[in-house]
DNA sequence: GTAACCTGGTCAGGCTGCCTTACAACAAGG
DNA sequence: CCTTGTTGTAAGGCAGCCTGACCAGGTTAC
């Protein structure tokens, strides 16, 4: 299936064939939380769950990870908490900040989240060759830390990843 | 913070990769398109630039593909209207129906577009390596192809995609 | 110590992009 | 005809995000 480059007729751009191939990744993800115990967690609170770990996060620090606005934020986390999978606790050594961290139901809710990601890409492995679909993630992890790193939890920290 | 090697809470979900990388690709994109005199042009009116190319397509058409309601893709096609980058025409052969199709202008701004995502794509094949881009394009495509065949104007239909 | 400024979080209100419901015009088959 | 399905529109609602205004609590300069 060789293609003219020139052909622009059928020629898909970049972004939109990453947010399909996202979305398709997402949609069975999301069928199967939904059959889980956790299935009133809905894709907005994505936010809270991919960032937040261990001691917790401040709003402002999620906020500023996530690309969105602390009143966005806040609002989510209200729901998180209303629903029992977040909490605030008063930050250490400043009155005015809270700690964002899940509770007990919160971090099993996070856990099987992860290993439902996990699962599906799996089967994409299966699907569409583990060693692809390995090049694919490192690909994009790599763009991913150059691009954004603000958004890799494991770079927000003062770790400075060495390539 | 002495964290276990096997931890996954430094692992990001593929969906969230690809979401942060093509929006990453989208920002470089849309900073152009910005400046150019398609700068009224926003991210919604895409589904209609991605899809309708030539004679038009149905409203119904497009909304299938892009996977919205009818509604919604009518709206943005009353904006693209207005703007003058779209027009209906009657359908020949059914007096309900109208074909959707770019006026002069529109097809102007429709090419400018695709030659921006070469672009952005290119300068990314340059920082990332041209080989690995290509990889990724080839992957996409394949799953794209696979998991949502009607979002692929080639494939939606069994047109002659040269002229 | 206190005035001025900065920062973390909340409240109120608004907008965009999408959806659902309901419907009018036309098509197609008896 | 009459019935049923299809094309597009009208009206209204809702989720998810934003901006602006604000307060309580920290921080700095004098």
């Amino acid at each position: 299936m060789t293609r003219d480059p020139k052909d622009t007729s059928a020629w898909i751009p970049l972004p939109g064939l990453l947010d399909v191939a996202s979305e398709a990744l997402f949609v069975e993800f999301r069928a199967e939380l939904e059959q889980s115990e956790y299935g009133d967690i809905r894709p907005t609170h994505g936010c809270v769950f991919r960032f937040v770990q261990g001691e917790g996060l401040r709003l402002t620090d999620i906020a500023e990870r996530a690309g969105m606005t602390k009143q966005s934020v806040g609002e989510i986390v209200d729901d998180l908490v209303e629903r029992g999978y977040a909490q605030r606790v008063p930050a250490p050594g400043d009155r005015r900040a809270k700690l964002i961290c899940l509770t007990e139901r919160g971090e099993a809710a996070q856990a099987h989240g992860r290993k439902l990601f996990a699962k599906v890409e799996k089967r994409w492995a299966e699907r569409y060759g583990a060693e692809r679909i390995a090049a694919l993630r490192g690909l994009l992890e790599e763009i991913v830390a150059a691009e954004a790193p603000y958004a890799v939890p494991e770079l927000a920290k003062p770790e400075p990843a060495v390539a």
